[in-house]
DNA sequence: CGGGATCCGTTACGATACTG
DNA sequence: CAGTATCGTAACGGATCCCG
């Protein structure tokens, strides 16, 4: 494991980054943010890292109780944020709205998984969910399954299953980018770059709600 | 130059990371939201980066538009940030949130100036500005001086005196950080720790007002 | 003296290969 | 699947030197 580099200065940024500055440790919170995730599933999203790298920094994360490693179904390892980790929620979203100013540029690559959508909406639920609001939603992004669920004012968007969905949201992953960054507005969005299928028919305009504070929020 | 070691990832979060994800560079920003400053005040506050990586960070952060050089009274050029720096001010006010759950360890070194306080409380205060709220205030930290001041609900803490103050609260840097930490109550603060002085009367209501809002926002 | 540029030893990164 | 080991390359950090 590599020696930390503190900055060693009595301030709270550079404390902050002294956990979390290291090239590669948000994008890793980032993938988190999306759920619990094995070795390899952070290492397919994070489409390049090294895997001693990505070792190191787990081990740094562990060390400063951001992240804990537990045994999975068959002597997995897994990995997920504990309750100090989910703290960096705020300062990924901040992240998500400032880079999304800038325009993707040279060669550009998908992410292995969905975890960053999942994140940067999830991120964006959590501000704008209210107490009233109840809901579970299904997405679909290029076929794989994401889990929106906001309860008692509290959001969050996993990448897993939805068990019991009150809607199902059917899109492509550019389109979901598109529509996370505010290059696309919900309108638009909403005819023709996406399919909802409402089962629970209470539900849907609390959703369609929730999802125009969320693209709100995002134009900010 | 070093080269630009970007991470090609089609997200919001990496495109970001790619602008102000090197090492130093957010320590930099956080300087800079203190006001404008030359080389060695930059220099003077990260106490211990090198001459080499300053030149870089500062060429890469006016290459990619958030910073611009400009000349100075006398020949000297001066570093400011532009309107697109300047939305970096949510991403560094949530990294001191976060950073200011750690607390201090090894050998910490006071920053060479006052700009990290500076910019911490500042980026708190634009948080909780309300537009009937107009003001000057100086801060007086262990003689250095620094202006708040906070009209039609836009506020700034900069680093240099404030002409026409409404206020003068005077204090040392170790108490400023521990309020604006949450570390110390606004009470604990106000009773021994910090001497108020009211030019304007009719000011000092909005004043309080405004530091219970920073010390609550801190404390969330 | 401010504002860097250049040099050089040390450390971290990144790719590939390999192992339990 | 979940890492470890190795190794070339790039970035960092400290010092020194340069120029107006």
């Amino acid at each position: 494991m590599t020696k930390n580099r503190s900055y060693k200065l009595l301030c709270p940024i550079a404390r902050a980054l002294d956990r979390i500055g290291d090239r590669w440790t948000l994008l890793i919170l980032r993938d988190l943010h999306a759920g619990p995730a094995r070795f390899s599933d952070l290492q397919r999203g994070l489409t390049g890292i090294a895997a001693n790298l990505l070792t190191d920094r787990l081990a740094k994360l562990v060390g400063d109780g951001l992240v804990v490693k537990t045994e999975g179904a068959h002597g997995t390892s897994v990995y997920e944020l504990t309750d100090l980790g989910e703290k960096t929620s705020d300062i990924i979203f901040e992240l998500a709205m400032f880079g999304a100013r800038f325009a993707p540029e040279e060669e550009l690559v998908t992410p292995g998984n969905l975890r960053t959508v999942a994140t940067t909406i999830g991120a964006a639920a959590k501000r704008v969910a209210t107490p009233e609001l109840n809901l579970d939603a299904s997405f679909v992004v290029d076929g794989e399954q994401m889990h929106l669920s906001v309860h008692d004012g509290r959001a969050k968007m996993i990448y897993a299953p939805c068990p019991e969905p009150d809607l199902i949201l059917s899109t492509g992953y550019l389109d979901l980018l598109a529509v996370s960054e505010g290059d696309l507005t919900l309108d638009e969005f909403v005819r023709g770059r996406c399919e909802l299928r409402v089962l629970t028919q209470e539900k849907e305009r609390g959703f369609v709600e929730l999802m125009t504070n969320i693209v709100a929020l995002m134009n900010k």
